[in-house]
RNA sequence: GCGGAUGUGGCGGAAUUGGUAGACGCGCUAGACUUAGGAUCUAGUGCCGCAAGGCGUGGGGGUUCGACUCCCUCCAUCCGCACCA
């Protein structure tokens, strides 16, 4: 007891040590972070006698914003789960690194002209500092960084391997490129089924007459990494190539710049090769149904046929791809896209100048201006016809911009009369519309269903659409008129990039022919450049670099890879992370396998997550890794939303009126720092000192108070709502910050932030701190025996929290401790019998507080190592059972029965119960239903 | 347009397999201890109603003794893809 008399500072700040003295987070968390790091307590090595399990983050882009409190979410719930795996027996893999190549660092060197791995460091000393704070359980050793020479290595590496490999359709894998060779020596292309781009047959003369220069061409159609010429996205403001994914709606997604389609030289990878097994791998690992529907959605299969249409007066014939080779016979028009090479072949004198303008005129259109005018069509005719290889009938040719060169074979078979958008088109160009498929009218509108039979089909009338299209198949490939094919939306990934901040290709050119470097010369160093930008040439920053050529003088190439290579087989690095002989040894890929549990952001969808699981693929058919699938688990958190604060100005003044207020004027909403607010509630003085121009505002408050307006937006700097969880930590700790943020709601679901629901989980601590200790701040824990109630909550909890945690259900169960300790102070209950197992369960949440409480409990070793508490079902059976008793489905009284009450006897009771008479009187009871251990229903 | 997800108090969210809707927490109200409290504790808190009671899980309909949960339909919001032949 202490007694003041007048208010002073020092008063406050003897109160205040007297609360730190109860729990001093900062002492504590400093204290086991210190005793963390010296002792190694996170240390991974192989240990066969146990089992492995891996939990993985996705490593960040180290920006030099640092983190927000939305970044650590999935990082907290991973390590919360490797903690708790690690305790129930488990060897845990908990690695983290990050993904360091990336534009920022390159757009601020070229603005200050300072090296990108300067500031690359720089923001990552300062993300570890922000980690470290936070208290995860990640075996630093194992650090990886793609930027690092000795990471890239093995990218290089990789993408050696990748170009010495070509896929072999028939096996459906990756074999050596020296094999394709043999095979051509001995019959040419003639046998060989492999992924590769178009190319005419040849026999084993015609190979072994070739060149080398013809050779490698050859052999680049074939190679899984490969150099080809094609339409790319261009971004001039940014200098360089973006992969499809990188471009939204005309703009790239980093930087929002526009984008332009130029025909370039590019690497690429032959994704589509692996289109089936990406596929079908999806059916074998534990995502989220959303998650691998996208993904199916990207790789996009359908199936059909290809159709060769001869044209009249002319050697060529149109490939065309179509899903419906069932309405041939309603094909009354043929649609090439722009881009077609056959357009300048078969057009006619008197329509060129037409078409060229025409086709001109679509490369001009942005893709975002194509994608704003889907309702209406346009389109050319060409003037040529082909004709229909049944009928034999003349149908003509029109070039058309609905038509996509990328997909199938870039032409199509109009049936206007099925097809909504042929329809539209035909009515346009007043072109014939053939019913071939019974069914609804077709006058306004196509009927592109399945269901119905055929007409006006001469040999396919009157079947169904199935048979019909499995009839038409058939007798296209009896008659070599055309195949079965299945057909792929995926396409191969653009794998160059013209700047300086990534991994170089390990490519020379010897008389302009590309060559592989030898893998003895890898790591091939990115080298020291004058200026960050493309030369006055064009040419891409490399080409800067003095000396930038082989041994032998010949050149290196001037191309980066991008972002999505050094984060491809990331995770397989962390598994054996100095090895420099090999990317990683038999015996660690072996052990550690794949990822167990991965989680991460949902943005990476489409990219990472494709690439990913493409390069795994790789490696595992070139024997690196022992796992077809990389990710058995994926888990994609929420992204947390920002909860911005408005004041309102009223329109013309420096006078701001509170929210519920703002209705008597003419306001405009501002942005205002969510730091200076407290419960919406404004700090006036803190908002007048926030900016010069707030410095004589004014206010109408509302009972003294100034209310401010919110709502959820994404976390931005631009909205004066990102909260910083530094701050947060220094004012309740990281604990508070780690069970808080998983208390917040599901993982996967997009929630807002608010600052203000963090006192519940910080009192959550600080009771939590308490129950083990008396007024005094002295240790204080009972040796009695736990009694049948509390080893019956003890044992409940152990059971919900177990299986929460295997579901990643975080947030039930830390109400479920919270429960728990509310029944414990109310029970007066501070046995160790319970709160030892308590310390244990909550360690891998609240991992200081837990060490600190597990120590003064007589504990040497940390609590990392402890056993978690095993559940016993013996404990939680009860003697007795409580009925809900309801009539007609709702519910009015209790009833409590002793555990194995008949059914009858239970009715019995129901009945015999003064409170029933009131829902019963004047009405016939027709039913009573018993649901044991439930429920009990009586339907009057 | 196609595909997917979500919709529950003032707010974040619970609810096993169809069985007590609103756990847990924030906020709020009242009180206790206090010179003081951004500490702690106690009680209350879905809505309407003095009460008895009624109404309540986006709207409408259905199945069922019983529906947040299953079925049909409509609406809203978010995400992905976007002329995919």
């Amino acid at each position: 007891m202490f007694i003041i008399d007048t208010i002073s500072n020092f008063a406050k700040s003897v109160i205040i040590k007297k609360i730190y003295m109860e729990y001093n987070f900062n002492e504590i968390e400093k204290k086991w972070q210190k005793y963390w790091k010296k002792n190694k307590t996170y240390k991974t090595e192989i240990d066969h006698s146990k089992p492995k399990h891996y939990v993985l983050d996705m490593f960040p882009y180290p920006s030099g914003a640092g983190l927000h409190v939305g970044h650590p979410l999935g990082y907290i719930a991973s390590d919360i789960y490797a903690r708790y795996k690690k305790q129930r027996g488990f060897n845990i893999l908990h690695p983290m690194g990050y993904d360091a190549f990336g534009l920022p660092a390159e757009q601020y060197a070229i603005q200050t002209g300072q090296h990108p791995e300067k500031t690359t460091k720089k923001n990552i000393s300062r993300y570890r500092e922000q980690l470290d704070r936070i208290g995860f359980s990640y075996d630093w050793d194992r650090q990886i960084c793609t930027c690092d020479p000795k990471y890239y290595k093995w990218t290089q590496w990789t993408f050696i391997k990748l170009y010495k490999y070509y896929f072999n359709n028939v096996t459906q894998k990756a074999e050596p490129i020296s094999d394709l060779i043999s095979k051509f020596e001995r019959s040419g292309n003639l046998d060989v089924d492999a992924a590769s781009d178009p190319i005419h047959e040849f026999t084993a003369v015609g190979w072994r007459k070739a060149d080398e220069r013809e050779k490698q061409e050859i052999l680049m159609k074939y190679r899984l990494a490969y150099l080809s010429e094609t339409m790319v996205n261009w971004c001039p403001k940014l200098g360089t190539v973006l992969a499809n994914d990188e471009v939204k709606e005309g703009y790239s997604v980093r930087g929002g710049y526009p984008v332009v389609r130029k025909k370039m030289n590019q690497w690429f990878l032959r994704v589509t090769a692996y289109a089936e097994r990406l596929l079908r791998g999806l059916d074998k690992i534990d995502w989220q149904d959303n998650l691998k529907e996208i993904q199916r959605n990207w790789i996009g299969k359908s199936e059909g046929a290809t159709i060769f249409f001869k044209i009249k007066d002319s050697e060529h014939s149109i490939e065309v791809f179509t899903t419906r080779p069932d309405t041939v016979f309603g094909a009354t028009f043929m649609v090439l896209a722009p881009e077609h090479e056959l357009i300048k072949e078969i057009c006619t004198e008197d329509y060129k100048q037409n078409v060229n303008e025409y086709i001109e005129q679509s490369f001009k259109r942005s893709e975002r201006e194509r994608m704003a005018e889907t309702k209406s069509v346009t389109g050319q005719f060409t003037g040529a016809y082909c004709e229909h290889p049944f009928t034999k009938e003349a149908i003509p040719i029109y070039v058309a911009d609905y038509v996509l060169a990328g997909y199938g074979t870039g032409a199509i078979m109009s049936v206007p009369a099925h097809d909504s958008r042929d329809h539209l088109f035909a009515k346009k160009f007043n072109i014939p519309i053939k019913k071939v498929v019974d069914g609804p009218d077709i006058e306004d509108e196509s009927y592109d269903g399945t269901e119905g039979t055929m007409i006006n089909s001469d040999f396919i009338n009157n079947m169904d659409v199935n048979t019909a299209i499995k009839t038409v198949t058939e007798k296209l490939e009896n008659s070599n008129l055309g195949k079965y094919k299945v057909n792929y939306r995926i396409r191969d990934a653009i794998f160059s990039r013209q700047r300086y901040w990534g991994e170089p290709f390990p490519v020379y050119y010897k008389e302009g022919i590309p060559y592989v470097l030898d893998e003895k010369e890898l790591p091939l160093e990115l080298p020291k450049v004058d200026k960050y930008l493309p030369t006055e040439s064009g040419d891409p920053p490399l080409a800067r670099a003095k000396n930038w050529k082989t041994k032998d003088g010949y050149p290196l190439d001037f191309n980066t890879m991008p972002g999505f290579a050094g984060s491809s087989a990331y995770y397989i690095r962390y598994m054996d992370p100095q090895n420099d002989k090999e990317p990683v040894s038999k015996e660690a890929v072996e052990y550690w396998r794949d990822v167990d549990m991965y989680v991460g952001g949902a943005e990476h969808a489409t990219g990472h997550l494709v690439y990913a699981r493409f390069w795994n693929k790789f490696l595992y058919d070139i024997g690196v890794v022992v796992e077809d699938e990389p990710f058995k688990k994926l888990i994609n958190q929420g992204m947390i939303q920002g909860r911005s604060n408005f004041v309102y100005r009223i329109k013309g003044t420096n006078k701001f009126v509170s929210y519920n207020l703002k209705k008597n004027h003419d306001t405009i909403p501002v942005h205002v720092d969510v730091n200076i607010v407290d419960s919406d509630i404004l700090d006036v003085e803190a908002f007048k000192k926030w900016n010069p121009e707030y410095k004589d505002a004014e206010f109408i408050l509302e009972d003294g108070k100034y209310i401010c307006g919110w709502e959820v937006e994404k976390m931005s700097k631009s909205y004066h709502n990102v909260v910083n969880p530094d701050d947060l930590i220094d004012k309740y700790g990281a604990d508070t910050l780690r069970v808080y943020e998983m208390f917040l709601g599901p993982i996967e679901q997009a929630k807002p932030w608010d600052t203000n629901g963090l006192e519940g989980a910080f009192r959550f601590i600080k009771r939590f701190w308490r129950i083990f200790h008396d007024e005094k701040g002295n240790l204080d824990v009972s040796s009695e025996k736990a009694n049948k109630e509390e080893l019956k909550l003890l044992h409940k909890t152990i059971k919900k929290v177990n299986e929460d945690i295997e579901k990643f259900a975080f947030n039930t169960a830390i109400s479920t401790f919270m429960t728990l300790l509310n029944k414990l102070y109310e029970l007066n209950c501070n046995k160790e019998e319970v709160l030892k197992p308590f310390v244990v369960m909550l360690s891998p949440f609240a991992p200081h507080i837990s060490e600190e409480l597990w120590c003064k409990l007589g504990h040497s070793n940390s609590v990392v190592f402890a056993e978690y508490p095993k559940y016993d079902e013996n404990y939680i059976e009860d003697d007795s059972v409580v009925y809900p008793v309801s009539f007609n489905g709702k519910m009015r009284f209790k009833l409590e029965v002793d555990a194995g009450t008949e059914q009858e006897e239970i009715k019995k009771l129901v009945m015999e119960d003064e409170k029933s008479k009131k829902w019963i009187e004047g009405k016939d009871v027709k039913k009573i239903i018993v649901v044991p251990g439930k429920i009990v229903n009586v339907v009057v």
